[in-house]
DNA sequence: GTAGATGCAAAGTATTTGCGACAAG
DNA sequence: CTTGTCGCAAATACTTTGCATCTAC
């Protein structure tokens, strides 16, 4: 664990009021990637007069400063998730739900040199990978 | 060009309308990923009293038939495209919006391998890269 | 002839914003 | 103090839907 989210505000220049630092702490302790209702709701149970427009502008503020990452899988809402160091992508259960978090660095190599291919230079990226738990005996 | 999306149709059992047939003929024309207000336009131009709901049921339909695909590229409106063969991926100018398709066999084979380790079998899968355009002396 | 498609307007979602009150630095 | 933030409700953007009418097959 490098860095607090609160230490990150500081270093940015982030003003923290009590209900950014109750949506850090609520972003910090989620492993999954939670929508902006759930995290609503966990943030209500800490501090029920936070209004939802708040956690909208806050993980806003977040995804711009560095802190969160946006996730938009298909056909649902957007997803957050806590940035760190380590950068990874998503292989996501399409019967339930659950995402898994992987990293595939020959993939992130070649990734790059598609984008040179092209003469551009990767600045960003979006890998997800959609599937279905195996059976034993399936191939 | 293998099948106009009129024969997809009628191979599938989709009924055929005037509607129909020229929100078809607009995306078999669109080189580009019109979203649905683009489309709506394209379309309203050949027929003015389409209505945007119609388009709106149209790509869902079309899409659930696997005439068109549907993708959410960052921060923007869904876009749709035309479903052939051969599948590809995305290669965004962050710049400009540009949009180039590019097929990667190996990548596709790591995709599958990397599920595969997870005890998943790949059943779909969205990779877009984000880059802008280099000059000549960059690395 | 009948099931399904359309147009319209109204209703849903998800998200953003104007504004007066309030709090952080 | 002053600038930025908050809560609230209203507004916006995109998409879906109920219903009466119409059309493809």
């Amino acid at each position: 664990m490098s860095e607090t989210i609160e230490q990150k505000c500081l270093a940015k220049g982030v003003k923290l009021t009590d209900q950014r630092r109750i949506i850090a702490q609520v972003m910090s302790e989620s492993s999954d990637h939670p929508n902006v209702d759930e995290l609503y709701n966990r943030v209500s149970k800490i501090d029920s007069k936070i209004s939802i427009a708040t956690v909208y502008r806050t993980v806003k503020l977040f995804e711009e400063t560095g802190i969160l990452t946006k996730h938009e899988f298909k056909g649902g809402k957007a997803r957050y998730e806590e940035l760190n160091e380590g950068h990874h992508d998503h292989l996501i259960d399409v019967k339930t739900g659950e995402i898994i978090e992987f990293v595939d660095d020959e993939i992130e190599k070649l990734q790059k040199k598609v984008a040179e291919k092209y003469g551009y230079k990767l600045v960003d990226h979006k890998l997800e990978l959609y599937g279905v738990k195996k059976k034993q005996n399936e191939t």
